[in-house]
DNA sequence: CCAAAGTTGGAATTGACATTCCAATGACGG
DNA sequence: CCGTCATTGGAATGTCAATTCCAACTTTGG
C-alpha cells in the first residue's frame, strides 16, 4: 500500500485510446455484474483486446479496478455538473435527485449507483480501493454541502444547520433509497428516501 | 424461478446440526468477503463438512446463498426483537438506531449490514435471492412502519405524516449511512443519516 | 431386525480465471 | 534512418472453484 505507480508511462495516441476503451468496457460490465464477477476474459472480449493490452496498461485486475472507481467518479460528476454546481436551493436539490429517480426508472431500477456498488463490494477486502471510493464519495458529498453553505451564507438557510452533516445525510439517503430501489425494481424508496432529507433541510430555512 | 423446494426432507438430529452449522458459517464469511468471494472449499474447512455435506443439504451455491438470505433476516429480526416491536416514540427509535450505530465502532466499521451487503451484491444477477432480499427488506421495515402507525393512532404523529414514506427513509438512511460508514471507517455518516430522518420525523410530531 | 433413506468422506471431473511469456509489429525522437 | 520503447497477439501455466460420484456408515420406521 505505497506509491504504486510513481512513473507515469508514456502512452502514445493508440495507446490511450486503448486504455480508455478498457476502462469504459470494464466500468460497464461491472456496473452490472461487480467486480469479482466481471473476468479479464469478459473485459477482453467486450473490449476487443488482448490479455496483453490490460496488463501492459493497469498491471493487474486490482489496478483495473482502481481505474474505473476514477473513472466512474469522473463520468458522474461530469454527467451532473451543470446542476451539481447549482446546489443552492431546495429546487435545486428537488431537481438534481428528481433526475437520478427518473434515470432509475429508465433501466427499470436495475443497477444501483455505480459507486455505491463497488463500495459495498470492495470497502472491506481492498484497502487501496476503498481509499479510491472515500475520495469519490468527498468528491461527490463535496458539491452538495457547498450548496448549502452557499445557501447559509445568504442567510436562507439557518445558521445553526450544520450543512456537513445535512450534506452526508443526503448522500446517504440516495445511496439507501438507491438499494432499495434496485431490491424492489421500483424508485419509490429511493423518491421518499431523498424526499424526506431534502424535507427537513427544508425545515432549516429562515422564514 | 418456481418452486425449487417443494418436498422438505427429513433431517435427523445431526443433519439439522451440520446444516445449521453449514448456515451459519457461510453467513459469517458471507459478510465479510460477500457471497461471491466466499468459495465452498472455504465454507467447508471453516465449518469442518465435507463438500458432500452442502451440496446435500443445500443442493447448490445458490440454494445455500438463498438459506444464508433467511438466515441473516432471521438472526437480525431476533437480535433487535424486544426494541424492534416499540418502535412508537422518538426516543426508542434514537436508541434503536444508536445501538447500531455502536455496534458498528465496536468492529472499527468494518463489514456493513449483513443484509444491505447481500443487497448490492445479488440484487441484479440473481432474481431468487431478489426475492428473498426484498422480503427481508420488508421483514425489518415493518415494525418501524408498525411503530410510527402506532405514534400516529395515538395522536402524538400528524395525522398527515406518511408512516410507510417515513418508514422507508428511516431503513435508506440506516442502509446508505452504513455503507458511507464502512467506506470511511467512521460511524458519523450514519449517525447523521439516520439523525436527519429521525430530527424529519420528529417535526411531524403533534404539538 | 431389516430395508429405505439420511449422512458423510474423499476423490475425480471440468472449466475458468488471473497472470506470465515471448515474439512480432509499429511509432517516434534524435 | 535507427534504435528504443510502446503496443499487440496468442499461447502456456498453474491455481482454484463448483459440482458430481460413489462407496461406506448410520438412523429410523415398521
Amino acid at each position: 500500500m505505497r506509491a504504486d505507480e510513481p512513473e507515469r508511462r508514456r502512452l502514445t495516441k493508440a495507446g490511450r485510446k486503448t486504455r480508455e476503451r478498457i476502462v469504459e468496457t470494464a466500468a460497464e460490465l461491472m456496473f452490472h455484474r461487480g467486480a469479482g464477477g466481471t473476468s479479464i476474459p469478459d473485459i477482453q472480449a467486450a473490449a476487443g483486446v488482448s490479455a496483453s493490452q490490460i496488463y501492459h496498461y493497469f498491471g493487474d485486475k486490482q489496478g483495473l479496478v482502481l481505474a474505473v472507481i476514477d473513472h466512474q467518479t469522473d463520468a458522474k460528476i461530469t454527467r451532473q455538473r451543470p446542476l451539481l454546481d447549482s446546489l443552492d436551493s431546495i429546487e435545486a436539490l428537488r431537481e438534481w435527485c428528481d433526475i437520478a429517480g427518473d434515470r432509475q426508472d429508465a433501466m427499470g431500477c436495475e443497477g444501483g449507483c455505480e459507486i455505491g456498488s463497488l463500495a459495498s463490494e470492495l470497502a472491506d477486502s481492498d484497502q487501496s480501493a476503498r481509499a479510491g471510493l472515500v475520495a469519490a464519495f468527498d468528491r461527490w458529498e463535496d458539491p452538495i454541502r457547498s450548496g448549502l453553505a452557499r445557501m447559509q451564507a445568504r442567510g436562507e438557510l439557518s445558521g445553526s444547520a450544520d450543512v456537513a452533516a445535512l450534506a452526508t445525510a443526503l448522500l446517504a439517503a440516495i445511496q439507501g433509497g438507491m438499494l432499495l430501489s434496485q431490491v424492489r425494481r421500483s424508485s419509490t424508496a429511493y423518491r421518499q428516501a431523498v424526499s424526506a432529507v431534502i424535507d427537513h433541510i427544508e425545515s432549516h430555512l429562515v422564514r
